[in-house]
DNA sequence: GCAATCGTGCTACCG
DNA sequence: ACCGGTAGCACGATTGCG
């Protein structure tokens, strides 16, 4: 029989010389279905050495290795574009791979064993075209006894699934949670530290809140939300920082208790994958802090501050409960009702943040072929190159193991030195994804590079301006065809959203694969460079910007040519003045000349610029702020000073008033003097780079991190750390306290004074002839310093 | 002997 | 575990003055 399925999450199975695939996914009537294949042998190639024929190595590999191999396939493939002869190796036990492609490589005849390095489960997803969140038919017989999983339908495939062109979204049962634990010693350790609460909530609106039966017994609570688990039998359970801590904490926990947490559809515990997430098999455990790294105007990631900014929940002083004080919380009968209510509009937050980004990583798992629960915790590259090795498999290229590279750097984009200072009427003119685009139009690939010591190929080349790399022109590179094929789908794609309603539930999945193309495209040229990829070869990334610096070179000589002024430029863009007909024209002529798309972006009624580059802050015409680089969007800034430099350049790009900002300024050192300022106003954020005794020098934000470790916090790296200046003796990191031991008693004023609010402030308004002496003036000095200020903007 | 200067380490930004 | 270019702070060693 057919049955059509969309495919949620797969494992391989291997047990005494079989191996099996399971499918799990949800079919056209909502019924959770796993389908198992156990046709597909897994396989490896071994590379022949010069010279070498490939049937005789079979013969050689078929007597020495004849039992652990299946099946010998002569076969041709490419390597960084250049033909190769392979012996298709396939094996016996999947398990074994990787050691006996070890074994083969000292085979007299083999250069070298390719693709052992690739996991079953994948190997079949790229193999087959089988894609996760997706649809596909599957000629399969039903199976009679679905005792050993949970679903609803269990088949056996008679053949690989076929992917089919529908692209909508099956209802997905999602479950929500979020769990407290209670510890007086800061951290909670899972062999000493019960979970207090487990608040959950579900796609289907129901909500659940789990708590201790009796005094803070958590062997009862951890049981009944494991059978609400497996009741619910949810196709996505969603957590925040559920990878990094709940998974473990609860797992560690139930070995402490003695208790199985074998909640998954496959009646297993969760487990902790090679990738490093944690893997419920046949659901999808997502981790919304592997969000987080989309939003990066969200600075201290946490699951509150990511609500706020994406509009799900609304927070207020009174709302978050921080974790220090979860057990005061707790052992106080009124506060317990708040601290109950904090977690379950922690699990309603997490709620609604699945049903805000699910779309984008159900697009992006599809687009890449990781599964879902696994795609939003690979790291930018890894999505880039299994992409890469989908396209690759379909065009015969070999996938590169990744070598150990030495780092070289090469020269990036060219930065143009601002011109400081105030401009009316400046515009932006950007190429459109410049670098995707120039790898396009010059091939730049890893199997279009002729090296130096290669002759030219008779299609020609492409040589890169200064660093000289030679490219062939013909046939395209495997880059060339992704990156058009790339552009050309995003482009369809929002045609197809200009037609629709964007409240359709259709435009919202086709704003996440456009969303999910785009993080793809503009993360090749970055995946070019980086040593750790397979497909590392220095000269692409480095030719791709080296004519980056060309096309930008070319272009502000055409501006200046046609009478525009440049005032400043980053990489693919420039500022100039702003001449509706002259900037039209321009473009068209770079587009004609330079054969790249130039796009007109902001046009800034007015925009100041300091005398560094990448800071600048411009007015639109809307009235808005656009703010570059500067403090007010620095993370490592109080928020006090940020405050006051966002409002001054607001000042000064609206009303051009240094003096009406200059009071300000003194308004708000006013108020700090005298500790009038929120507290939280005062935190300074930063985040640890490295375990706390690596550091090869004493910081404040480390020292702060030392003091939170010895109250029993546990701090990750990565993890950001809060504190503030105090007063007292000593170097800035011996006046450093973790803010959560802190209140505004303890702050020094002065510092903030004269180390954040003034500096901040005398970044934009020293262009204005004020120092920041003049900025710490008292009032009654203040009239005189105005004066002054007058005749200088005069 | 001490303040000004400079190099280094570090973090977080831009495109 | 995506790139290079860049700013700016704190710290601590070095320099320069006389």
């Amino acid at each position: 029989m057919k049955v059509t399925f969309w495919l949620l999450d797969i494992n391989s199975e291997t047990a005494n010389d079989s191996t099996e695939l399971w499918l799990w996914g949800i079919d056209e009537k909502g019924n959770r279905v796993l389908v198992i294949d156990g046709s597909f042998v897994d396989y490896f190639y071994a590379v022949m050495a010069e010279g070498f024929d490939p049937s005789k190595v079979a013969e050689e590999i078929r007597k020495t290795h004849g039992t652990a191999t299946v099946k010998l396939e002569v076969t041709e493939r490419k390597l960084f574009g250049k033909t190769v002869q392979t012996v298709k190796v396939y094996c016996r036990n999947p398990a074994e791979k990787a050691k006996l492609a070890r074994t083969l490589r000292n085979l007299e005849g083999i250069k070298d064993c390719l693709e052992d390095d690739i996991r079953l489960s994948m190997r079949y997803l790229i193999d087959n075209n089988v894609v996760p969140c997706a649809w596909h038919e599957v000629d399969a017989d039903e199976e009679e006894s679905t005792q050993r999983v949970r679903a609803d339908k269990v088949y056996a495939a008679k053949s690989p699934p076929k992917l089919l062109e529908k692209s909508d979204v099956p209802s997905l049962r999602t479950l929500s949670f979020h769990m407290t634990c209670y510890s007086r010693e800061g951290t909670p350790k899972p062999d000493r530290n019960p979970v207090i609460i487990i608040s959950t909530a579900a796609s289907t609106g129901e909500e659940k809140q789990f708590l201790p039966n009796t005094g803070n017994n958590d062997k009862a609570l951890i049981q009944e939300f494991a059978a609400y688990v497996k009741k619910l039998d949810p196709d996505i359970i969603a957590g925040y920082g559920t990878n990094t801590l709940d998974w473990n904490y609860l797992r560690e926990r139930c070995r402490t208790l003695g208790i199985k947490l074998d909640i998954d559809r496959a009646c297993t515990e969760p487990h902790t994958s090679v990738y490093g997430h944690v893997s419920l098999t046949g659901m999808a455990n997502i981790d919304i802090a592997d969000f987080a790294d989309r939003f990066p105007e969200v600075k201290v990631k946490t699951l509150w501050n990511l609500a706020e900014h994406l509009g799900v929940a609304k927070t207020s002083e009174s709302t978050v409960i921080e974790d220090v004080d979860f057990a005061d919380y707790w052992d106080d009968k009124q506060k317990r009702i708040a601290l109950k209510q904090f977690s379950m509009d922690s699990a309603r937050s997490v709620k609604g943040m699945v049903e805000l980004l699910l779309d984008f990583a159900m697009q992006l798992s599809s687009l890449v072929s990781l599964p879902l629960d696994h795609v939003m915790t690979a790291a930018v590259g890894f999505r880039v190159e299994w992409f890469l090795i989908k396209h690759a498999q379909k065009i015969g290229e070999l996938i590169p193991r990744r070598v150990e590279q030495p780092y070289r750097p090469y020269a990036g984009g060219l930065v143009l030195k601002p011109q400081a200072g105030l401009h009316e009427n400046i515009a932006v003119l950007d190429f459109k994804s410049m670098y995707p685009n120039i790898m396009i139009a010059y091939n730049l690939s890893p199997d279009t590079y002729v090296s130096p010591k290669e002759p030219e190929p008779a299609s020609g080349v492409f040589t890169a301006p200064e660093v000289k790399h030679r490219f062939r022109k013909s046939p395209p590179g495997f880059y060339k065809e992704i990156l058009t094929y790339l552009i050309g789908v995003r482009g369809e794609i929002r045609d197809k959203m200009k037609k629709l309603n964007p409240e359709a539930v259709e435009y919202r999945v086709l704003d996440a694969r456009q969303k999910a193309v785009k993080v793809i495209t503009n993360a090749a040229y970055g995946y070019a460079g980086w040593i750790g990829a397979r497909w590392y070869i220095k000269p692409v990334a480095e030719a791709a910007s080296a004519w980056g610096r060309h096309t930008i070179q070319t272009a502000i000589s055409m501006a200046e040519r046609a009478g525009l002024k440049v005032v400043y430029g980053d990489t693919d863009s420039l500022f100039v003045t702003y001449d509706e007909k002259k900037t039209r024209e321009l473009e068209k002529e770079i587009e004609k000349e330079l054969g790249l798309d130039v796009e007109r972006g902001e046009v800034y009624v007015r925009i100041f610029f300091t005398e560094a580059k990448k800071r600048y802050a411009g007015l639109r015409q809307d009235g808005s702020l656009d703010i570059v680089g500067l403090e007010v969007i620095r993370g490592d800034w109080a928020e006090v000073a940020k405050n006051v430099q966002e409002h001054v350049l607001e000042i000064i790009l609206k009303e051009k008033s240094a003096e009406k900002a200059v009071s300000y300024v003194q308004s708000v050192v006013d108020e700090l003097k005298q500790r009038k300022v929120p507290f939280r106003d005062l935190i300074i954020w930063k985040t640890l780079t490295k375990p706390v005794d690596e550091y090869a020098v004493k910081a404040s934000h480390v020292e702060a991190a030392k003091a939170l470790k010895n109250k029993g916090w546990r701090l990750a790296v990565g993890d950001k750390v809060g504190y503030i200046i105090s007063t007292g003796e000593g170097k800035l990191y011996d006046r450093a306290k973790p803010h959560v031991f802190a209140t505004i008693d303890d702050a020094d004023v002065d510092y903030y004074i004269s180390k954040q609010v003034v500096p901040a402030a005398a970044r934009v308004l020293e262009f204005f002839g004020v120092s920041e002496e003049d900025l710490l003036k008292t009032a009654t000095q203040k009239k005189q310093a105005a004066k002054s200020l007058m005749e200088f903007m005069k």
